[in-house]
DNA sequence: ATCAGTGCAAATGGTTTGCAGCATC
DNA sequence: GATGCTGCAAACCATTTGCACTGAT
């Protein structure tokens, strides 16, 4: 159960400094948590949990505590493509909401301030603000929409 | 999986038409089958396939294949709201879409229509045509968004 | 009498939890 | 040496599937 905001962004410039930080805060580094830490500084887009398990040879519910351990410390957050199970990424300063095409998968990232136009419409029309960081706009993108 | 449009959506003005249709389809009326519609049509909103189980006191696995069944035939259509298990309803001519606050879990359901200029902005500006009828729009409502 | 539809039980996929041992502080 | 973190196993929730039996046609 992910709630809104769960903490404010943390963003580090390197797993070093990530790691620096989580130690501060009286964690301690294991090999597992620095190698999750290291695939999500390195992954080109969101992750799955079961993904970091194989390709890192990590117990999936080590990597989960891991995630949730780093998403409660705002280091990390997750993601909801559709039905998708959810998706890793690191945090980031201004969070990326992304669309998604439920019937070719295409996905695309954008920045918050790009959808703010239609954030600000809904919430003048409907009182909702929507946040598509979490779970992303779903529909047909361009091709499939013929 | 759901994709798209499953199937058109088949709107009956009771349970009897929607029976009379799916015998016509050379389906059987089992008396589980006739619950599982009274309880949809006499629903007030989308509900889950758990409560159908309990409440009309059917196996979980009957409620689903009857579910599945009638969302084929367009007669039923499923959604999530967030995080939510599917939710079902009855299939209307304009699928109702969603807005849901992931802070205190209200549900705004609202016609297409009044969602099209949205669609149409996210569809100018991103090339994607949103459908909020299977993915709700998550978000906060006015009272959480401080 | 046929065979679609049922309940029960077991399997699935994603995720969480309990626990005993290991490794980091 | 204390204890945070690990892997393993088992449990969890929503959903699906296999199967032998029952009941609508």
């Amino acid at each position: 159960m992910t709630q809104p905001p769960d903490s404010p962004p943390q963003v580090f410039a390197s797993v070093g400094d990530a790691i620096d930080a989580l130690r501060d805060s009286g964690l301690r580094l294991s090999t597992a948590r620095r190698l999750v830490l290291d695939a999500l500084f390195d992954a080109e887009g969101p992750v799955t949990a079961a993904h970091l398990s194989r390709t890192l040879s990590l117990d999936e519910s080590s990597v989960y505590r891991n995630l949730e351990l780093l998403e409660d410390r705002g280091v990390v957050r997750h993601l909801h493509l559709g039905h998708s199970p959810g998706l890793y990424v690191l945090a980031s300063e201004n969070d990326v909401e992304y669309l998604y095409c439920e019937r070719c998968a295409k996905v695309t990232a954008v920045t918050p301030d790009r959808l703010d136009p239609v954030r600000e419409q809904v919430r003048r029309e409907f009182g909702y603000t929507p946040r598509f960081t979490h779970f992303a706009i779903v529909g047909l993108c361009r091709d499939c929409s013929g």
